[in-house]
DNA sequence: ACATTAAGTGATT
DNA sequence: AATCACTTAATGT
């Protein structure tokens, strides 16, 4: 068994059948990322669908100012079905993506898409199912943004991250935390130095340790 | 030693 | 919560 199949493998057998696994590994094209790599760009067209095998994908917005926004992440097993839905209308990408640590992105290119929805079962589940997640991901964004505090944004974000990169450790800087989350940096600033007055994060710079309870 | 970048802080809106 | 206008601290060359 080749590398990428074991990979594809363990991260879908329980949902894809044999076939469309073999399929996936022919036609997919794996591409190893590095940490801040971009992957797609706002504007950018593109022609291939990113199944992430490992790490994980930040998702965000930008307004006309450059201002940006993150949305929230996509993590091993998934997919993104904002650049599906475009994709098919051959639209540009309404959104940015950025690889948040090292990842694996297996590429597969659209007319596969069309093609496996109408061959496997497993695969239209499989569509139908991320849309939900990814719904719900926008729901939780528009909430976050909607009803909570700039302190509570900061902590949930810090959070994420930590699960995201499975690491209490998060080696970022106050200007990106600011960034992610379309503030100031003097905002994070005052805020972080906040929660770690209440002894949930400690400060080093470049780095901040989340405690984890 | 100097320049650059990250982070801390009071005052103001 | 944002902005200004600094200061201080850490790091790179």
């Amino acid at each position: 068994m080749t590398m990428l199949k074991e990979k594809v493998t363990s991260n879908f057998s329980h949902i894809f059948e044999d076939d469309l696994i073999n399929e996936i590994v022919n036609v997919g094209i794996l591409k190893k990322v590095k940490e801040n790599d971009l992957l797609l760009d706002i504007g950018q067209k593109f022609d291939m669908i990113p199944l992430v095998l490992s790490g994980a994908i930040k998702i965000s917005r930008e307004d006309e100012n450059g201002d940006e926004l993150s949305l929230y992440f996509l993590e091993q097993g998934d997919t993104c079905n904002i650049t599906f839905g475009s994709g098919l209308n051959c639209e540009q990408s309404k959104v940015r993506g950025i690889a948040e640590r090292d990842s694996e992105i297996l590429f597969i290119p659209l007319e596969k898409l069309e093609e496996w929805l109408i061959t496997f079962k497993s695969w239209r589940s499989f569509v139908i199912n991320s849309y939900n997640i990814r719904l719900s991901e926008m729901l939780e964004a528009i909430d976050t943004l909607a009803f909570m505090k700039m302190d509570q944004r900061l902590y949930k974000h810090l959070k994420d991250k930590v699960k995201v990169m499975n690491s209490v450790i998060l080696n970022t800087t106050h200007e990106q935390i600011a960034q992610d989350l379309n503030t100031s940096r003097v905002v994070i600033s005052r805020l972080l130095k906040q929660l770690e007055n209440e002894k949930k994060i400690k400060l080093f710079r470049n780095k901040i340790e989340v405690f984890y309870s």
